[in-house]
DNA sequence: GTTGAGCGTT
């Protein structure tokens, strides 16, 4: 959607967008279309939303007719203050129709032909933006702290995130579980011997943290109908642990049989 | 009510 139509970008044959960066998330395109408009022709502007919320994602386009006036715009709005934050003007890179760079300045001529596609390339992006950056992780590691599960509040960052997010992988976690699992067997069985003790001071220790964690959940039953134990008429789990093939048992008893 | 690096719509 644009600032013009409900159908997408009206015209883009020969436009220059230009990216406005830390924008006031109350900002509208109604609010920077007469401060761009000033600087020339303003064939659009743009506000990326958040597709669910709706909520501005803190950045626009603004679209142009000439690249001078683009580059105007530039020179006049970045670092103007607007709502109370300054914004950043610059040209737009990759977007469906981003405009070449040459040397920090607007080509032009593009208009004649498509040759563009050649002359875009991939800029370095080594930058000192990495404070930013890191500020930005800390500040989101403690919101996911809070709630594990909002992936779908990642949506914006999700493209840029998508290395980090593939350097989790679900094998930790699984890994993870299963020794949780064990433990908590072991446990459960090491109850039968001191019940009253063991379950008292379980009681008293876990009960303010797992009503925190999860008020309604109750994973130890859910485990006791196993159906391994029935199969075998024994704990399975333990036996594996201690035992896990008969041959080990088998040279266990050459040696070390009789010491034990 | 909040957030703050970034690159876009039916």
């Amino acid at each position: 959607m644009s600032h013009f139509g409900r159908t997408g970008p009206p015209d883009i044959r020969d436009t220059f967008s230009l990216l406005v960066l830390n924008i006031s998330f109350r900002t509208t395109a109604d609010d920077l279309f007469p401060l761009f408009e000033r600087c020339g022709k303003v064939v659009d502007v743009f506000i990326p939303r958040d597709r669910r919320t709706g909520d501005s994602r803190g950045f626009a386009f603004v679209r142009y007719k000439y690249a001078d006036e683009a580059q105007k715009a530039i020179d006049r709005l970045d670092g103007r203050n607007v709502d109370g934050r300054n914004i950043m003007v610059q040209f737009a890179k990759y977007g469906p129709n981003a405009v070449p760079i040459h040397k920090g300045r607007v080509k032009e001529g593009v208009e004649k032909s498509r040759d563009r596609s050649r002359s875009r390339s991939p800029r370095p992006r080594h930058r000192d933006r990495d404070d930013r950056r890191r500020s930005r992780s800390r500040s989101r590691s403690r919101s996911r702290e809070r709630h594990v599960h909002d992936r779908d509040r990642d949506y914006r960052r999700r493209s840029r995130s998508r290395s980090r997010s593939m350097s989790s992988s679900p094998d930790h976690k699984s890994h993870r579980r299963a020794r949780d699992d064990v433990k908590r067997k072991s446990r459960s069985k090491s109850r039968s011997k001191s019940r009253s003790r063991s379950r008292s001071r379980s009681y008293h220790s876990s009960s303010p943290a797992r009503r925190s964690a999860s008020p309604p959940k109750s994973p130890l039953p859910q485990r006791s109908p196993t159906p391994e134990k029935h199969a075998n008429g024994k704990d399975s789990p333990l036996s594996r642990s201690v035992s896990p093939s008969p041959k080990r048992a088998s040279s266990r008893s050459l040696g070390s049989d009789s010491k034990e």
